[in-house]
DNA sequence: GCCGCTCGTGTCACTCGGTGTCAAGACGCT
DNA sequence: AGCGTCTTGACACCGAGTGACACGAGCGGC
């Protein structure tokens, strides 16, 4: 029950967190604001939240380990393009099963820096963890060889060029469609040798 | 002569700064060090930076200009992997030419969260610049087509590949070398069609 | 019933990054 | 000397983030 509790008061601090931020522009609403709005002190939010880029960037937290998890759940003999291709697209289809708040989260982030920054930040974390998955799966030497960084790389990359491309034709463009052509272009790469 | 005086000051700044920061690590030095340690005010700290990590940045800052112009001042006709990994070749020159000095820096930002954040923002903005001129080189619309944010997603990628595994082996492994072999992976999807 | 226990929270005080304001000097010009 | 301009330092201020502590709610033991 006390976990009950717990949960309410950080769904309360990121829903009053998002509406605020999507409106005002980040740097335009205080930490105060957000804790009052959700009916709770400054203080309990960082409880909760470590900075206030991490209420909006922790909103996508858990997008890294799904990709390598799904990367990790995909067939060993399947193509490495294949298979990148298939873990993007996890985070990718939650953001299109989500769209009205994932849009709004995503444009909130690449138009403001220290978002940005943060995110950044993830996804360089996220491809550190995708390419030792992908060294595990094809038993490279991720000391030596520079293939699993490199193609960790490209296939984030082309995850971050699609989420543009989403956010800046305001949902218009299809994830899905988008990704393919991004992959039909990297997959030389990713399936060379 | 007040020009040089700002240069003055700035040096003075960043090599304060860099001191301080590598050795005692960048959360347990403020400002106020810094700035006393070169003999100014905090104040006017800021009137050189914008922020901490800027210290620190600002040193890498021209690398983003020095790789668009680099790569538009190569020949028309070489091919897009060529064309890049000569203009990614520039910045790598310049570190392994000042080695102990970069060697530092780049250590520290690497080991910094803040200041990795901090670097990976310049590089998105360096590689929108590069995907402008690639899409220009090339004659593509970068409305429509991936193709040039991918492919300076990728470079900019195997230059950060490059620059990680140099300085996790403390420079001991050739720069030329390790994005010779970056892009000899990442070669097919450049220049495919 | 009451006593203690823990745990979550609010309050307060504090540090530090960062900014606006202003007055005091340094410099060049006439 | 007198006058702009430009840089600087001093000061006050805001907001992010942290540490310390006291309060109250819930709960088990007597």
């Amino acid at each position: 029950m006390a976990e009950r509790k717990r949960q309410l008061v950080s769904n309360e601090l990121t829903e009053a967190a998002l509406q605020l931020l999507a409106t005002k522009g980040f740097d335009a609403v205080t930490i105060d604001e957000i804790a009052t709005a959700a009916g709770v002190s400054k203080r309990t939010f960082f409880r909760y939240f470590a900075s206030k880029e991490d209420v909006v960037v922790q909103f996508l937290a858990g997008m890294g380990v799904d990709i390598r998890t799904e990367l990790a759940a995909r067939p060993p003999e399947e193509r490495p393009s294949a298979a990148l291709r298939y873990a993007v697209g996890v985070p990718l289809a939650t953001c299109t099963a989500h769209s009205e708040r994932a849009l709004r989260v995503v444009r909130l982030i690449l138009r403001t820096p220290a978002l940005h920054a943060r995110f950044l930040e993830h996804q360089a974390r996220w491809r550190d963890d995708l390419a030792a998955e992908l060294a595990g799966r094809l038993g490279l030497d991720p000391g030596s060889d520079l293939y699993p960084r490199l193609a960790a790389g490209m296939a984030l990359n082309a995850f971050d060029a699609v989420l543009h491309r989403w956010s800046g034709s305001d949902g218009a463009e299809d994830p899905t469609g988008l990704i393919d052509r991004a992959f039909t272009v990297i997959a030389p790469a990713l399936d060379a040798a």
